[in-house]
DNA sequence: GATGAATGAGTTTTCATTCAT
DNA sequence: AATGAATGAAAACTCATTCAT
């Protein structure tokens, strides 16, 4: 297992960004959450950025690994699409500080943001090779998947952060009992007309 | 009309902050840009906070403006809301500096972002009321308008961004050209079940 | 003329240098020492290397003009090197600081040290070509002037620089009365043989 | 006979150091380049400056040793100062790293430059005796024995640190075959004038 | 209205040193 | 004897903001 310390920064680097992103996060502040002296963490990453990037790897990691699983258990597209969407929202109500990592650091381009969205791109290739593989079985039908998988992914990820902070704003932390709500609205914007 | 120098500004400043991002774009490079003296621009804005808020607020009301113009057009709820992405989308594309700010800058617990959402929320709810509308008239059908709001301006916002930051890496910048492959993608989505 | 604080900063940052060295010496000390704020450094100088560089060159300059304004009234070669002489061991005297910081930071292998001695090679090819026209009007007499200017560099500066520290560690600041003493046995040692 | 780690981290001391300085030079890369852990220099030197000074002195003594043995076969004063100067430059001409340091770190206020000065003295000491001996045995004439000691330390140091620097800058290493030049400068120097 | 020199609080990063193993 | 993870004090540098001109 990675070393004792090391998992004590990335836990404590993931709080601190996510509330202040990456600019505004300081080392110290990171360093004070996660218990260890400031130099600790020099020690274990070579810089706030080399920390950064290996933070949100991991996080692409995991939710890439999540959906995949998910994914894994079905047979026909439309099943795996269904539980793609599923995967990835309820990843990101349990994630909350990592999926406001991800949308506030996707976009930019800083070097570190364009090495992100390598990931997010391979993120959005999952995506995509289901709709493929449904449009070659005859079960999807669309002229763009690639556009088809960027938007299916800012639909799930952007109706999970809005109500995030929305309930933030209302101090309620309800947020696992909403994630029904979410699901169902995303799974409707793609199997099933919002006209009757 | 504006003072002059304030509209030479904003527009630097739309420039340099939607390449660097808030923390990262420093004044002296905005004032550069805009070739007045930084103190010029302590004359007219009271912080970068303020330069900021101002610009956003803009640039969220011409969205809005512009879509709001975009469906007043239409009579019934459905075709509205196809205007509605319409006009969201080639807003966008027409204002990629702005669309990125939008995102990047959208979420996060600072001060200058939750301003900011409040007004994205408005937007939203201009969403919502179209939505809302389609129901109350039989058209549309769905159980949460709020999330549906929240899901299709995802859906809609990052198709381009995604599309914006994947043409910089290719460095071509026909973008205009794939507005209605994007357009076309999100109005399957929110018309049409992908399933056959 | 040189802008003030440009030039306060460089008084400044001689003393402090010259006492602590390159690397011990600290911007903050310098930026007291001038009685400025360490912004100001930083607004005038992008580097503490940059600072230091420009010093270094404007002291080699002034040792070069006092050189050269010594030998300029002399006709022969060697009433031309005992003026270089002459004025090299007076300039040592009357800028300790300097001195100091010539032997210092001379050698090694930093950028910054590599560039000033570009300009004590300049130096030395001043001396060299005193001796070059000794040699060829018939007065002196040697087979590699090129050595035997760095020699003569060498004796001229080590006697400085080792008599300020001897007198430093005695706490007397007589040194400039012992300047015809460190005159007249580099002038020896040049022009007479130690031999009867 | 000394422990064998305490040798090995001389050795690579040495080269670090003289490749970077004291202040420069870091303990990481001193373990590095002596392959042994940072910790073993700890167990075996109480701090950096403690590792220096003792590498200092025994550079000196070696050169001193080295000189003295020169110096030991010969009767008259002015054949030993002959083979102190030839001993001497020789030395340093092999010990070119040693050499860096001596000049590089001879001067300068710090406790360990203090205490590295008082060896420099020591050695300065024996230059002058055997000049004073050949003032007394009637050999040779001159008014400031101290001085004229630092100066010929100077032409003989300085002769061969510009050498090296320049040959280093041509990338040539064949400093070796370059000793007699440098040999014969200063003898002359020292033993004939200038002047035909 | 406009300027840009000056400021200093705030941040990242470095590295000699320690100490438990 | 030897190790190397951990430390924290120290320093270079940045940049939003101010203000005299």
């Amino acid at each position: 297992m990675r070393h004792e310390k090391v998992e004590v920064i990335f836990q404590a680097a993931v709080e601190v960004f996510a509330e202040s992103g990456f600019d505004q996060a300081k080392m110290d502040e990171i360093a004070q959450a996660a218990g260890v002296a400031k130099g600790t963490i020099y020690y274990h990453f070579k810089s706030k950025e080399e920390l950064f990037v290996g933070l949100m790897n991991e996080g692409m990691e995991k939710l890439s690994d999540c959906v995949r699983r998910g994914i894994a258990l079905k047979k026909s597209p439309s099943e795996q699409l269904e539980a793609l969407l599923h995967a990835h929202i309820l990843f990101f109500v349990k994630n909350g500080k990592l999926a406001k990592l991800l949308l506030n650091e996707a976009f930019g381009t800083k070097e570190r943001q364009r090495q992100f969205r390598t990931k997010i791109r391979e993120y959005l290739n999952l995506i995509e090779s289901v709709l493929q593989q449904g449009i070659e079985q005859g079960e999807f039908q669309m002229a763009h998947p690639r556009e088809m998988a960027s938007a299916i992914f800012g639909a799930a990820s952007v109706v999970v952060l809005q109500k995030i902070y929305s309930l933030e704003e209302n101090q309620s932390e309800e947020i696992e009992a909403t994630a029904p709500t979410m699901i169902e609205s995303v799974q409707q914007l793609v199997f099933h007309p919002l006209i009757k």
